[in-house]
DNA sequence: CCAAAAGTGTTGCCGATACACCCATGG
DNA sequence: CCATGGGTGTATCGGCAACACTTTTGG
């Protein structure tokens, strides 16, 4: 990293960071269609009792991705998850804690993005442990530049959902296609795609594999139970494609 | 940014940050069909003598994009550029600064993608700012962790070129199709598409205004000049679309 | 037997590939 | 007049959207 010939000026006007890590943490219930996204509720200041991005400070020794495992460990539960990092906010004066004498004092925002199994998490129920799964049309406004994350956040789901296979790491081991189907049209909205088409193209590609089993929910026809199969899946990794 | 409920223990273990932006600057030589990556020559330790992408610390009141601006305009003078950020790589011990004792004290590096346009860069000859365009393939081994941030630039770089219409805003106002299609040659490779099919896509897409201009180069029939236009690009902002 | 959900098939269109071919210039 | 690079045309193939249709269940 780092500078190379700023020997003059500079050493004395550096900026000293805080570092801290933010999670847009997004989950699909896929019985209810809803897409919701993780928020706690602040209990110190700044932005006391406002929502915001579940989030820490990088602890010494402590590599960011590790800062965003912790905090989604300290909020939920769950063992099937994505998660990547997302973008990094630094401007001066998006923390109030900055101004006015700090003198140089920063807050820098690394934030991360991750996609949770929404049946196996549990919100942990820590006392005071003010957490929620909110719909993402009724989020209130939120602390910081949260809302600009969790928009950058939202971005990044909806695109990563058409050319990566993100799907199948939240969703049970056996599924239906309809699941499947469901989980897209939650996230993309309603008319995103015909469904026969959808299945179509997908099973043609040929990395998800037919249990035969059948499984009935309700009235109608049973479904085919299908399970993602990452081996014949690899030789399309880093092709063009798309799920849409 | 940051905690929530982290009062019990951290405080006395956060992590102090210096932050850094690293650049990873591209450039199209399209007369000699060579895609090259601006590195400068360190003049201090730690690496002292290697070359490296171009960074400096952020300084305070400094956003980070006005830090890569700031590398960016004391290595070379161009006008014409895209840039955007790249990834925020932090790990511990990325930086031999932070060690052995150096209590906390981590270096965060804020890595910026640009790619500028080649034939108004000029680098800026400083006595010893030793700065160099190398060839992709060429690069020699490179200080802390920045070949690895440059192999993340290089795929962000083909991945742009696919979907986003950045190479308009590094070629001369005025074009041929020619210059076009070698411009993404030199980055995607020797046969990443037919030339009259790359041709029929883009003229179809219909962004590109045919001047009525016409050059000639050497032999050969001559060239029409064409320019990009931003009113008719708009409206396909965000849509899936492929130049390849 | 009918509604509901799952799954299959059909058709027409569009776009991409892979070429072959024509055009205008310099030497 | 020919090599060189620019530009146009075309035939084939595959994919995909739209939609009709069949199958299997619950009530």
């Amino acid at each position: 990293m780092t500078e190379s010939n700023t020997n003059r000026v500079n050493t004395k006007v550096l900026a000293d960071f805080k570092v801290g890590v933010d999670n847009v943490i997004f989950s699909v219930d896929t019985k209810q269609n809803r897409l919701l996204v993780l928020l706690s509720k602040r209990k110190e200041e700044p932005f006391q009792g406002y929502w915001g991005l579940p989030g820490t400070l990088v602890r010494q020794g402590e590599s960011l991705e590790q800062a965003a495992y912790r905090i989604l460990a300290e909020k939920i539960r769950v063992k099937n998850l994505y998660l990547e990092q997302l973008y990094t906010f630094a401007g001066p004066n998006r923390d109030p804690r900055e101004s006015p004498h700090s003198f140089g004092v920063r807050y820098l925002s690394v934030s991360y993005f991750a996609l949770v199994r929404f049946e196996e998490a549990e919100l942990i129920p820590e006392p005071s442990n003010n957490i929620t799964w909110y719909m993402i049309e009724k989020v209130p406004q939120l602390a910081f530049d949260h809302h600009q994350i969790l928009q950058y956040g939202y971005q990044r789901l909806r695109n990563k959902l058409e050319y990566s296979p993100i799907a199948f790491e939240v969703l049970p081991e056996l599924f239906t296609l309809s699941d499947l189907y469901q989980f897209y049209e939650t996230i993309l909205g309603n008319n995103f795609s015909d469904y026969s088409n959808f299945r179509n193209r997908l099973l043609k590609l040929g990395f998800l594999l037919d249990m035969g089993i059948k499984v009935t929910r309700g009235a109608g026809r049973p479904a085919s139970l299908y399970r993602f199969d990452p081996v014949a899946f690899a030789p399309l990794k880093d092709k063009p494609m798309v799920f849409i």
